[in-house]
DNA sequence: TATTATTTGCAACAATGTTGCGATAAAATT
DNA sequence: AATTTTATCGCAACATTGTTGCAAATAATA
């Protein structure tokens, strides 16, 4: 089951994710990395790491889409059911791994994923009130 | 405030909205449309629906893009505040119009818009069991 | 060390969205 | 109805994001 390989590339990129208290975009990745590898292999290892449970991919209000280390990886059953947090001002991403929304669904539906994403204000640029 | 004129381009994309029960993308739209108009006056169109709105963003799980018809632009305040849902086997996009999630937010944060996308089988595919 | 399968770099491509600008057309004014 | 004003359009060019094929490089293993 578990083929990957440890690649300088892919120490990388998970040292970038270390360092990060927020969710990273592919560009903001490859900025980072400093041209230890090439762009599309930012892109396979993202894939990789995503399929391996190690990383989780956030699909964005506008459309971008950024990258979390999990931390719950050592749960036996992985799901990605926390919400995130999109700041209109400093545009960063965070798990809110806390925050998990309650619904009543219509009949007839089968729910199999959750993306619940909420935007405003982070409590950094909350407090600089802009 | 209400300065955008009612062109033939524009009032083709609102029928195209009408006809249809769900969500679509640009490129639903485009197709269509017939060269009704350019690629980019539809996303020029789009950007002015939404901003009228008229129309409402989607953005989904997998990245894509759609829109859909506001079914309460009527109402005084206007807050895209229902969940959306996003079949894995069709593919389409539907407003869950009755469908509002609840949640307790960690403190320090303001919350302006909330986005809840669940991804599954819709009615229809479910009944067709794949 | 030799073997094997995964990973990488490169080039090329596709999809989606944006911008500038002169031409066109809708709406307001005369 | 003709004129003026200004939003909208078409086109071309560009930017960003992501994908694919294939030969070369590299990690894991035996
Ligand atoms: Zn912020
Ligand atoms: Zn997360
Ligand atoms: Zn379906
Ligand atoms: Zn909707």
């Amino acid at each position: 089951m578990k083929t990957t390989r440890n690649t300088t590339a892919k120490t990388a990129v998970l040292e970038v994710f270390e360092k990060s208290k927020t969710a990273l975009s592919h560009a903001e990745i490859q900025k980072q990395l400093n041209d230890v590898c090439d762009r599309v292999t930012i892109y396979r290892i993202l894939d990789r790491l995503v399929n391996d449970d190690i990383v989780h991919k956030i699909s964005n209000l506008d459309g971008t889409v950024k990258y979390a280390k999990c931390n719950h990886s050592h749960q036996r059953v992985h799901i990605h059911n926390h919400a995130h947090f999109s700041c209109e001002n400093c545009h960063e991403i965070t798990c809110l791994d806390t925050v998990k929304p309650s619904y009543i669904m219509p009949h007839n539906y089968k729910v199999n994923e959750i993306n619940f994403t909420l935007s405003g204000l982070c409590p950094k640029c909350l407090n600089s009130n802009i």
